[in-house]
Formats: C-alpha cells, sequence, structure tokens
DNA sequence: TGTAAAGTGCAACTATGTTACAGTTTATCC
DNA sequence: GGATAAACTGTAACATAGTTGCACTTTACA
C-alpha cells in the first residue's frame, strides 16, 4: 500500500472514472488522503489532512464524500471502539474481508489485509449469517517496538 | 439465561454484596434489568424499560451505573455497528469472551456464549493482541423464523 | 444517630453524525 | 464554445450519545 504520489494521483483517477458519478476536487481530495495513510482515518483525521495539504473539505460534504465512496466500493467502512467510523482505501475491487487491529496506545486503525474471521463451527445454524468482523485490539508494531527500544 | 424473577433477585443481591462498592437503587434496578434481557441493551433500551417498570432513572447516573457495573466484572461492554455501547450482565464471574450477533433486521445484539473468536495464525507477531472480538452480523433467530414462516 | 464518603441529579457542554434547502459546478447536448 | 438539468456543495440548524462540574442526598459504619 506504500504508492508514489504520482500512483497515487493515477489510481484517484482511475477510480473515480470507473465510478458512475462525478469527478469532483473532494472526491479527488477525499480518496488521495484515504490512499495515502497507513492507517485507516475517521472524519476527524481527515479534516486535519486537508488542512495540512492546504484543502478545505467542508465537514458535511466530507461525510457525504466518504458515504458515496463506500457506496462505490472504493472505500470501506470500519466500526471502531471510539463511537466514530474508520475509513480506508481500497484499491483494488476485489479485497478480501479481512481483520483490523485498533491499538490501544497510538489509537491507530490498521487494516491486516492477511488475517481473516476465521470460519465457525457452533454458531446456531438459524442465524443466517451475513458478515463476520474480527476486531482486534492490543499494541500494535510501531508503539510495541518504541516501548521495548 | 433465563431465570426467574426471584433467581434474579437473588442474583442482583448476591453480585453487589460482593462488590466492593455500595448498593443503591439504581444500581439494583439497572443490573436486575440487564439479567431479565435476553439481549444486550443500549442505554436508551435500558432507559425504556426502566420506564415501563415505572423506574425513572437519571440519565448521567444509568451512565455512571453502568461504567461501574463493568468496571466490577458485573456487567460487561459491546461496541456495536449503531455507535452507542450495549451491555450485558455477567453472571458468572469465569465467563469466557464470546461473539456477538447483531441482527440488521430487528437491531438486537445477541451474546453467543458458545462462539468465539478463534486463535489467528497469521497476525504478525509484532502485535501484541489483548483482545479479540468477533462480531457477527445477519438475521437473527426470530426475524428469520418470522421470514419463513 | 451523626458523620464522611459514596452516589445522585441537574445543567451545561462536547463530539459525531444528519437534514433541509439554496447556491454552485459538472457533464452533456446543441 | 455556451446553455441546461442534474449532481454536488455549503450553511445553518438539528439529533443523538456521551461527559463534566458541582451542589445535594443517601449509604455504611463507628
Amino acid at each position: 500500500m506504500t504508492m508514489t504520489p504520482e500512483e497515487i494521483n493515477r489510481t484517484v483517477s482511475q477510480l473515480l472514472d470507473q465510478a458512475p458519478g462525478r469527478s469532483t476536487r473532494a472526491r479527488e481530495s477525499v480518496l488521495n488522503i484515504l490512499l495515502s495513510a497507513p492507517t485507516a482515518l475517521n472524519h476527524h483525521n481527515i479534516e486535519e489532512v486537508a488542512k495540512q495539504r492546504d484543502l478545505s473539505i467542508d465537514r458535511v460534504t466530507l461525510y457525504r464524500t466518504l458515504d458515496w465512496l463506500v457506496e462505490q466500493g472504493v472505500a470501506h467502512r470500519i466500526a471502531s471502539v471510539n463511537r466514530s467510523w474508520y475509513f480506508s482505501a481500497v484499491a483494488q475491487p476485489d479485497m478480501e474481508p479481512h481483520a483490523h487491529f485498533h491499538c490501544k496506545k497510538c489509537q491507530q486503525i490498521y487494516c491486516l489485509e492477511d488475517v481473516q474471521a476465521a470460519p465457525m463451527h457452533n454458531l446456531p445454524k438459524e442465524y443466517q449469517l451475513e458478515e463476520a468482523d474480527l476486531c482486534l485490539q492490543g499494541q500494535c508494531v510501531t508503539c510495541n517496538r518504541d516501548a521495548n527500544g
């Protein structure tokens, strides 16, 4: 997921061209920000990055833009323990469902694309399962390294 | 988890006596409500049940009471997709961590005490894991039965 | 039964997300 | 290239979930 700025720009254009809506400044900026981030971001995080880049995105527009990106399958929405939604870009449309890791120290949320929720054996069969999210918590690579010197 | 009202009262007293705080009307009522419920409840649900029972519990007191019950290990707190916390009673102190099922139709959250998050193989070992929550979504037993006649 | 600490109630506040509606921009057609 | 309708954006006002500060009340216990 480490892309050069040019690769990010190219991916943004590709993804937006494929989607059935208009390509606007807000959508480009937000998707660019998501693709550039190593972790999932919430609204607040995205607003901050936008501010750093001297982009001003209206709060409501940001909400709507993120909804739209999720609808288009270009971003995915992650529920978190701190009652806000987190978002991460979906660069390839065939991305598998995967686990998320919430670091209790730095509060970042990582997508662990290689870790999936295991199939369940003893779920009573009267429950009709549609989604299974595996939400891990603990300390992330970076914080762990910082702590252990 | 189906207890008679007398059993519930007895359990409430036992659990509160064991805890290092005071036994108050709010704590008794809330714990009673949680023990009586077949699913996990959020603040709003609890307020409604309390109202039905002609108990009036202040909003803030309810928040604090629930925090306290969780601290004491008498209730557990479940993050949900609709940005509110859900709570369920922990009748036995040695209850295992278990999966939760959120019904997309009736919005209830069920504790599936027999379903656990499977141990993970491919979590990079630099991540220090402390908790693993398995959050299932779909249609619950009741809604499924209603739909299939 | 008096007292200190623990718990409660109220008001005001913060954070996150939503709705309505008028104004602006985009894609498209001529 | 310019006009047009639909799509998108910005503002204000609102809704919901949860928190904080502080005065008041209740509990446990000597």
